[in-house]
DNA sequence: AACGTAGTACTACACTCATAGTGGTGTCAA
DNA sequence: TTGACACCACTATGAGTGTAGTACTACGTT
């Protein structure tokens, strides 16, 4: 097993892009040494086997997510109001949809968790301590809204950009950013 | 190329659950025959290739989810309130919940429509429709709510129940409930 | 400075395995 | 009798994985 950490990565955020482009039928080691631009067999000797690779995409999606400080800094500022809530979400909208392959192969990687009990633990873990992140943060930064609001926020954006992002067609794209300030309106109490 | 409508349709279903049992790299021509309970090869004689199969699959779904006479029935009795909401949304999430294979099976082949333009189109017509449809049906009936309390209502229970399926320990069970009519309460204007 | 060692990159091979497709035969019904 | 289909078996072919063997680089030792 090899332990260079930055080809670990880099092997690993090739194999996101080809989750996310050739799905999981597409994702072999052989297709991430290509992506990758390194020579056949190298994921191989990376990667115990295919359980291992899911689940260390999981965690570099996670790593990949974490640079926040704009956002953070950018709350602080400036009134606390539902107009900032709606700023706020468009940000994250456009944000998480201009990461498409990431957020597909995260997609993925919830499928396969069906079948996987260590991605399933995994994903779990993650995806509840950033809901709840969401929630402190929310909370904790004096805007208007409770734990529901965030909630919702959080599912109905969610999806809506699942839909932006397989089925463009579904909801136009001129009428998304108005959708999104409804939704928001809406969510507050 | 094989007729038999009935053949075609159960092993279609069949294929609906390897979808969502196996993923998209256990859906083989071999695995369907499998699961239909059929001879070694019937699936090659049923569909020309696999994008057929997949769009098939997405066609048969859509068939399977017509008759819901019964909860049209049930719209019409009783007092037309916010009350009558809640109570149609739990149903919605329960009825999708339980037919679990399809719904993930759905998920796999939205993601397969990312490459495939055919699917892509087959998907994004339905779920228009079906978007649509709800909206009219929610709107004729007289319910409270509007266009948006629809709209919003489909996007986060949706996503409520991917991830009641894919990660059932994300958000407890017991609180899927509650938490169902919270988001109707706020969806109403 | 010469040497040895460890860890990794690279190449190539071999082995397994599965899949799709097709041709041929049997069966049933019009 | 004919046509459509169910069933079965065979095959080619391809894909994918893991690994043995070699080469390179860095670092430490004497």
């Amino acid at each position: 097993m090899r332990k260079n950490p930055e080809r670990r990565a880099s092997l690993l955020d090739a194999a996101i892009e080809v989750l996310a482009r050739e799905g999981m039928r597409g994702l072999t080691f052989r297709a991430v040494d290509a992506e990758a631009g390194v020579p056949g067999g190298t994921a191989s000797n990376y990667f115990a086997n295919r359980d291992a690779l899911l689940t260390q995409i999981g965690h570099r999606f996670y790593e990949r997510l974490e640079p926040d400080a704009a956002l953070v800094a950018h709350v602080r500022e400036g009134p606390h109001d539902r107009a900032k809530v709606t700023a706020l979400m468009h940000e994250l909208v456009e944000r998480v949809s201009s990461f498409r392959s990431g957020y597909l192969a995260l997609i993925e990687l919830r499928l396969e968790a069906t079948r996987r009990p260590e991605l399933r633990r995994l994903l779990t873990e993650r995806i509840r301590a950033d809901v709840d992140a969401n929630i402190d943060f929310h909370l904790a930064s004096g805007l208007p809204g409770d734990r529901t609001t965030v909630v919702q926020l959080l599912l109905s954006l969610n999806w809506l950009i699942l839909e932006r992002l397989t089925l463009p067609d579904v909801f136009p794209e001129e009428q998304v950013h108005d959708l999104v300030t409804d939704l928001v309106e809406r969510a507050l109490p």
